[in-house]
DNA sequence: TGTACATCAGTGAACGCGCGTTCACTGATGTAC
DNA sequence: TGTACATCAGTGAACGCGCGTTCACTGATGTAC
């Protein structure tokens, strides 16, 4: 990885934008390498198949979100060692944090890939039904000690309610780029973030 | 419009399956006209250019979406006349809907072209962005008759309430397919449920 | 310190295939008088 | 009822361009002895 150039992430960086915004198909090699001055066999020498640069790109995208969600949420807790008080906190630094950035949020390429897959070997889309089992389980983990403390107010599926954090900020996100506007995604995660306030209202049991 | 033959509609169906599982840029006329028994040259008759595909598909499809959402609270309002309740026999069918399609949902037009948006003329993302808008309309009007009933346990702004309804259908369907899973969406619009039922759980302040 | 070789990060030219689109044409059905 | 013309729903061949991929090669840096 030499300092200066680090090419393999500057072409990963080109192509993740093209393809939120055209899809993968429409991303050609082409204006890839040329966005990145590099040149077409350049691309190849980093990427054996365009199929390789797709999954590069998963890889790099969901290890990235991940550290987001592990730093988020670790910071959220520091901030306050309820669970229920961490997470909606947690909540509220992920809207704030959509609602931030300058261009709106490009969106997720899980979403994107998801609506192309026939394009991608087996082996990408494991890849990407793996992370969102990931966050399910993140979440219905962090759900399950807030409802060892808080009684639920209605019956509730703790697994559809660990993918309700994926679910709202991929549907926010989709809404979002087809309206252009740029705060749509957090209005909905503040949605959930309400939801959960409802859900899980009942005092703890045993005040200590 | 002939009987037996409906070329356009097959031409739209065969369109609307192929985007939805590889994307609008890999969907191939050659493979269009392959699958509808036409020529190449039979698609330009039927359509001027792929630009004009993608348009009729969209238009087709927000129509049959605003006719489903059209019938579905209807058969709701008539099942029950509280429109509270309405609300949540609407979801509840519509979740039933989703679980008992054979194949699982096939995935929203809408969210796929989203992600491509490039692709496509200015007309064809204004189509997008005004369906979306309509459905905020839509459920915003039936949510504000439900709050001048049943007043809201927490404050809420009841346009990204009446986004939630296409964000948690959108982000279900994106969960779904990436998932490989059959019910995350109608799973996804049952929290929604709940969280309707929890929001708006106080009772009309006049009982007459 | 010098030399030999290996690896890294590319270049430049060429390949053939598939794509969207155009064009002149056609046979069946509908309409005017 | 017959004829002339128009429209509908296509066909078949050809077009040129852009795509992903391959191949032989290269100059700079790293490593062994």
């Amino acid at each position: 990885m030499t300092l200066k150039a680090d090419t393999k992430g500057r072409i990963l960086d080109i192509a993740e934008a093209a393809v939120l915004e055209k899809g993968f198909e429409a991303t050609s090699i082409d204006e890839i390498v040329a966005a990145a001055q590099i040149s077409r066999s350049g691309f190849f020498y980093h990427f054996k198949d365009k199929n390789a640069l797709a999954r590069a790109m998963l890889e790099r995208y969901i290890e990235t979100e991940d550290k987001l969600y592990d730093d988020l949420f670790a910071r959220a807790r520091e901030l306050n060692d309820d669970p229920l008080h961490a997470m909606l906190i947690g909540l509220k630094m992920l809207a704030e944090m959509l609602e931030d950035m300058p261009e709106g949020h490009p969106g997720c390429v899980i979403a994107a890939t998801a609506y192309q897959d026939r394009l991608f070997d087996k082996g990408v889309r494991e890849l990407n039904r793996q992370a969102i089992l990931g966050w399910r389980r993140r979440f219905r983990t962090m759900f399950e000690e807030i409802a060892a403390v808080y009684e639920p107010r209605e019956p509730v599926d703790l697994d559809a309610l660990g993918d309700m954090v994926s679910s709202v900020v991929e549907g926010g996100l989709v809404l979002q780029r087809a309206l252009r506007e740029s705060n749509t995604a957090a209005a909905q995660i503040m949605q959930l973030r309400t939801y959960l306030k409802l859900l899980f209202a009942n005092p703890p049991p045993k005040a200590p």
